[in-house]
DNA sequence: TCCGTTTTTCTGTATTACAGAATTATATTC
DNA sequence: GAATATAATTCTGTAATACAGAAAAACGGA
């Protein structure tokens, strides 16, 4: 049974994203539709609990240090990314170019882990730890979703897909013989299809039952991402994802 | 009003931790002394909004990934490290050794960011982003103790100064005669004092009404650690912490 | 297959989360 | 600097629901 009350907070503390870092109890509670003296109660209780901090100044509230002592906790017990970070590292150090950890998460890949040579800000930004992006227009999550449930897919083609460019595939059909080409071969290509000018290639890393546990993607402008160069990074990624899968005994 | 059953919620939470990260609810509800049905509940909720999640084998439950997510939304929100990161990366690369950020939270110190070039696995485990220690026998823990409040420090002292190794201060009026060198010479230095071989150089990030709003510490194994060295490393650490003072206009 | 353990579902009731009003604190305007 | 407006917080009764207990379902060995 949900506990409506913990429902309700969790609404109230996940409103507070990068995007709007702080906010007052009005604020949240006229978004939420919540009484403003709920919204206080909860959130004077995350804050006895160090998840939010009130600004002193402002009295708005902000997210707290708790948050920072889950992610530790959390990060270790993510026994695979134990595994897979050297890899990522390596990846990186082979070609060259910005390497990518993620896994699907209800409708959408979310990005668990990076490795970088020279740093690209803009990219970083865009692909940080933690944020998510949709499945059907990256690499990461192509990648994932070629070796989806059938009616995973189905779902993930009814709900729409966004164009985000012109190359975005927008197509239930075109989808479909995309992610065969991607089971075939065994890496997915974006070919600037989320953000302009950035090219992608990506590998799922399937377990013993084909379905994929996560994936790798190397990704980079795509004046550096031609034909061939991404038929060796194809290559790199393979090595790498089949070493992983031996290490976890898959 | 602290709300009853989100603060209980979070205990549950918060018993998953890096040294357990696997839990059932038995082993929960019995931790907690809660009733199990109870506990059920708890974690069903935070599944279903990504806080735990189930291993489908075993039927525990570890972390899930909104963990990420919200650390993602904190991260950014911390504008301070936004001024503060680069300048660990410069002293990292100043002094060839490794570079801690944090800041006081209750009564311990917490790590927020760090810089370093030579991975040192051992050291890089025991000051993970995130996690704590106490604050009178650690580089940064004094640095920011010393510019606390009389009765602040009075109660750090009363609640006891847990020995670590042979060096660490347990005396309270050894303390405070510490902490007002600190002071006089502007920065602290960690003279094995809470692991064994380990020395480490602190200076504390003042604000305007000169309380602390977090501190560096540049930290190694003593063998580098000699007086000349540390007293250059306090030079380096007073030019940076100038710096960031006058970027935050403080 | 049976038995012990653990997880999950179900339901009535005692608890408490919540709405609304009142109060305090803060910001803004005159 | 007083007055007004806005926002945050405190307080309290009651309607809602979180929780205990029991029972069922799922699982994992003997």
């Amino acid at each position: 049974m949900i506990i409506k009350s913990l429902w309700k907070a969790l609404d109230v503390l996940e409103y507070f994203t990068s995007e709007n870092p702080e906010a007052g109890i009005s604020e949240i509670s006229e978004a939420l539709g919540l009484n403003p003296s709920n919204v206080c109660d909860i959130v004077k209780t995350f804050e006895r609990r160090g998840y939010l901090q009130q600004n002193e100044q402002n009295k708005k509230y902000h997210l707290g240090f708790q948050i920072l002592q889950r992610y530790y906790a959390f990060d270790y017990s993510d026994a695979a990314g134990e595994i897979i970070r050297p890899h990522l590292k390596t990846i990186a150090k082979q070609t060259g170019e910005m390497v990518y950890y993620g896994a699907a998460y209800q409708d959408r890949v979310i990005y668990l882990d990076q490795a970088v040579l020279n740093v690209d800000t803009f990219l970083m930004k865009k692909s940080a730890i933690g944020s998510t992006a949709p499945l059907h227009c990256t690499g990461l999550g192509k990648a994932l979703l070629a070796y989806q449930e059938e009616n995973f897919i189905d779902e993930i083609i009814a709900r729409g897909l966004d164009k985000f460019t012109d190359d975005t595939i927008c197509r239930g059909d075109i989808l479909r013989q995309e992610l065969a080409l991607i089971r075939q071969r065994g890496y997915s290509v974006d070919n600037m299809e989320h953000e302009f000018g950035v090219r992608c290639v990506g590998m799922a890393i399937l377990d013993r039952k084909d379905m994929p546990l996560g994936a790798i993607s190397v990704t980079g402008p795509s004046l550096r991402f031609d034909e061939q160069k991404i038929e060796q990074f194809a290559n790199i990624l393979r090595g790498h994802v089949e070493e992983i899968r031996s290490q976890m005994f898959l």
